[in-house]
DNA sequence: CCCGATTGCGTTTTT
DNA sequence: CGCAATCGGG
């Protein structure tokens, strides 16, 4: 018992053994949150406080959920599989389908994700005629989720003029359109979820009396509606309230533009009349002089909890400071001190790139592939995101519910069955002249265009049949061949990777069934792979009495568990793991990693803090706490670096430095000059900016942005600026520059992406218009620059 | 129906 | 500038 609490720091041990009472815990960046918030759980179990099933803790990421399980399960020898530990979506809808029928959803909803949604809406617009200029599709649904996210139904929203009035009806023929097809989006588990616990006392009673410590991580995330949830929840203001034990940190509240509700910790703190505030600050990450400057730059924040970190480890080395002519310049330096680093023996994955936008990406990125150092790009498509993923997706989909338009949209002419435009409009005014669903409406369309349909339905019913005993793998393997899918790819010329990934999604489901247990074992309780061995649950014949989901028969068919996991667990970014690579990735992207070396870049004026910030009320200071969480990535060095000019949407762009510089502390700088390059007027001390007048802060960057004399080369525009001089070197040798047109006899046109080697070894990346990307050897190819 | 051309847009993002 | 979405010709 005393090994789960060895090791603990006074704090931390603090926390961890509270009394089972309302807690707030103000967790520093690299602190040990997680190990408190862990320790805690196994801690209160192995002390009998409460069982396993007496325990709800809850997370916004899938990974932060997969970790907490794997490190108690690692403390206390129990099967975590079983518990409430989840993210708030994943856990509303384990409990939405465990109450379908009072939750008034069909018992396979499908869970739309933020694509879906927005297709929905745009079929919806299109439906009703509505002039989508006026009404743009991206707009409703932000005013959508905004609303749901406040808990607002279309009944609660005003609405003072008649945009809004239509803005709030389109909101209501959206949520109609989605109770009608049988689906559900993100902010709907919430709040579906949210109206279940308020509007049926058997079941809220049945909960509050259930979990009786509620614990929660990042809660300075949290918005309006998850804070009500959890209120409820933890039954507050009942007299038998839940222990909530939350933990956060208000200087890393970063998302309040997805509805994260700082605010929410200064309620929770009144609200449940807190007694017990703990503060995590000693700091097991960074050395002294990149938390000196962490804790100087949040200090200048206004509103906060009040918390300043310390570390044991010794000031360590001084931040380095370098301010760069150009973003290309600025990028060659980020290369030559990575080299370096390598060089003396620092592992590539321990080295991160961070940038405020991933527009920024791109410059570094071409820097660090010219020198042949690996990289890896954090964003962009997760596997179940990916076309022809989703496409298979929908196939299954429209076996668990053909009234699921969304997804019968996606695929009733993909591969390209003949059905088009013309068809399909035909089809959706039969649906909405009778109610229906598209695949309802089929049997209304007449001639050539309604046996094409017909025909579709009966691909569709065969798909059912055929798979009604197949195990969750074969299934999968089995739709993306009868669906065409697989024959489409092949004969597309670009369509291997496409293969490759439908391969992939039959064997993720089958790692699925592994994982999720529905094995043998599975089968043996009611053969939930075989869904016509379900009568009972195919009726909806749910026993009400039974409020306890462990104790409901198995209400989800692989298949639909399957299609839950796609939507709330999108995938990995990137599999391509494995090699040891620098790691690229916004700031907002590294928020919970760590690195040896950390670069934070593009430290200017309108970028960092973005210029956008000025607008909203509050937004220099997030601007502010996301260079704190960037800072506070680091463990032993720091690079903050900036660049006089950019290109920025095609456009030269001059930058005056950040203000975030004069944030920090002197004595924990070290400017680095360039070569051959004066830095007077950018030196310590001048230009120091009072943070009285951060208010009107947008304008006054445009006076310093005058005022501010260059005494360094300025920059001209054009080539000559911000180039890679390894590179120059190279161009002079080669007669040819990264980023030129050029023209060869077999591929025709093209552009040079990257220059590589020396006299005969040199070779040149180049993009062609017609033929894609190809290196080739200068030396042996016969190009012709363009101009 | 497919492909090339044109147009528009550009902060951060998990579920 | 680079991309994604949309448009229009063959």
């Amino acid at each position: 018992m005393s090994s789960l609490l060895a090791n603990l720091n006074a704090e931390q041990l603090a926390a961890v053994t509270l009394p089972d009472e309302p807690a707030l815990i103000l967790a520093g960046a690299g602190s040990g949150k997680t190990r408190v918030l862990t320790t805690r759980i196994a801690w209160l179990i192995q002390n009998g406080r409460v069982s396993p099933a007496g325990i709800l803790a809850v997370t916004f990421t899938n990974k932060a959920a997969k970790e907490m399980q794997t490190r108690l399960s690692s403390m206390l020898p129990i099967n975590t599989r079983g518990m409430w530990i989840g993210t708030f979506h994943g856990l509303c809808n384990r409990m939405l389908r465990a109450h379908f029928r009072d939750a008034g959803l069909p018992q396979t909803f499908a869970i739309l994700d933020s694509q879906d949604q927005l297709s929905a809406i745009k079929r919806l617009l299109k439906g009703l005629n509505v002039d989508d200029e006026k009404y743009p599709p991206k707009n409703l649904q932000y005013f959508i989720n905004n609303a749901k996210e406040q808990g607002l139904r279309p009944a609660d929203v005003e609405a003072n003029d008649d945009f809004n009035r239509r803005f709030v009806d389109l909101y209501a023929a959206y949520d109609e359109q989605c109770q009608r097809e049988g689906v559900v989006d993100f902010a709907e588990l919430l709040l579906r979820c949210y109206e279940l616990l308020r509007y049926n006392d058997a079941i809220r009673q049945h909960y509050q009396h259930r979990f009786r410590h509620v614990l929660v991580d990042e809660f300075q995330d949290t918005n309006v509606l998850q804070y009500q949830w959890l209120k409820l929840l933890a039954g507050y203001g009942s007299g038998n309230a839940a222990a909530v034990f939350a933990v956060g940190d208000d200087d890393q509240s970063i998302y309040a533009f997805r509805g994260a509700n700082v605010g929410n910790m200064r309620d929770f703190e009144q609200e449940f009349r807190v007694r017990h505030l703990i503060k995590l600050e000693q700091n097991y990450r960074s050395h002294g002089h990149i938390l000196d400057s962490a804790n100087h730059l949040i200090s200048h924040n206004a509103r906060r909890l009040g918390k300043n970190l310390r570390t044991d480890a010794g000031h360590g080395e001084p931040v380095r400071v370098f301010q760069a002519g150009s973003d290309g310049q600025e990028a060659s330096w980020i290369v030559e001190e990575i080299r370096d680093q390598i060089a003396q023996g620092m592992s590539r994955s321990e080295i991160a790139i961070l940038y405020r936008s991933n527009a920024q990406s791109r410059v570094i990125e071409h820097a660090l592939f010219s020198s042949g150092i690996p990289y890896r790009v954090y964003g962009g498509l997760r596997f179940f995101e990916r076309a022809e993923v989703k496409h298979a997706l929908a196939y299954l989909q429209l076996i668990e519910n053909p009234r699921n338009d969304a997804a019968f949209g996606r695929v009733v002419n993909f591969p390209t069955r003949g059905i088009g435009a013309k068809s399909l409009e035909v089809l959706q005014d039969a649906a909405r002249q009778y109610n229906c669903s598209l695949a309802e409406a089929v049997a209304y369309v007449p001639g050539k265009a309604g046996s094409s349909l017909g025909a579709f339905i009966r691909l569709i019913e065969q798909m059912r049949a055929e798979t009604s005993r197949m195990t969750l793998a074969q299934t999968v393997e089995y739709v993306t061949n009868t669906s065409g899918l697989m024959t489409h790819y092949q004969t597309e010329k670009e369509g291997q990777d496409r293969i490759e990934n439908l391969q992939e999604l039959v064997t993720a489901a089958q790692a699925f069934v592994v994982e999720e247990g529905y094995g043998l074992e599975a089968l043996g309780r009611m053969l939930p792979a075989n869904r016509d061995a379900m009568p009972a649950l195919a009726q909806g014949e749910q026993d009400q009495q039974v409020l306890d989901p462990e104790q409901l028969p198995v209400v989800m068919t692989p298949l639909v568990a399957f299609l839950t996991h796609a939507s709330l667990e999108a995938g990995d970014n990137q599999a391509q793991a494995g090699q040891d690579a620098v790691q690229m990735m916004t700031v907002h992207a590294a928020k919970g990693l760590e690195f040896n070396v950390v670069f934070i870049t593009g430290l200017e004026e309108g970028l960092f803090p973005h210029e956008n910030s000025a607008m909203e009320a509050d937004g220099l200071e997030e601007e502010r706490r996301l260079m704190y969480v960037a800072i506070t990535r680091a463990r032993a060095r720091l690079y903050l670096s900036f660049a006089q000019s950019r290109v920025l949407h095609g456009q030269m762009r001059y930058h005056v430095r950040s203000r975030f510089f004069e944030e920090l502390p002197e004595a924990s700088l070290k400017w680095i000059t360039p070569q051959g390059q004066a830095y007077g007027a950018y030196g310590s001390g001048s230009g120091r900016q009072s943070s009285e007048r951060e208010s009107a802060w947008g304008r006054d960057w445009f006076k310093r942005a005058e005022d501010v004399p260059y005494t360094g080369v300025k920059p001209t525009g054009g080539m000559d600026t911000g180039k890679n001089y390894a590179e120059e070197k190279r161009a002079a040798a080669t007669g040819f520059r990264v980023g030129q047109s050029v023209f060869h006899n077999k591929f025709g046109e093209g552009k040079i992406k990257a220059l590589e080697g020396e006299g005969a070894d040199a070779r040149a990346n180049i993009d062609f218009k017609r033929h894609g990307t190809k290196w080739l050897a200068l030396s042996v190819a016969k190009l012709d620059a363009i101009d």
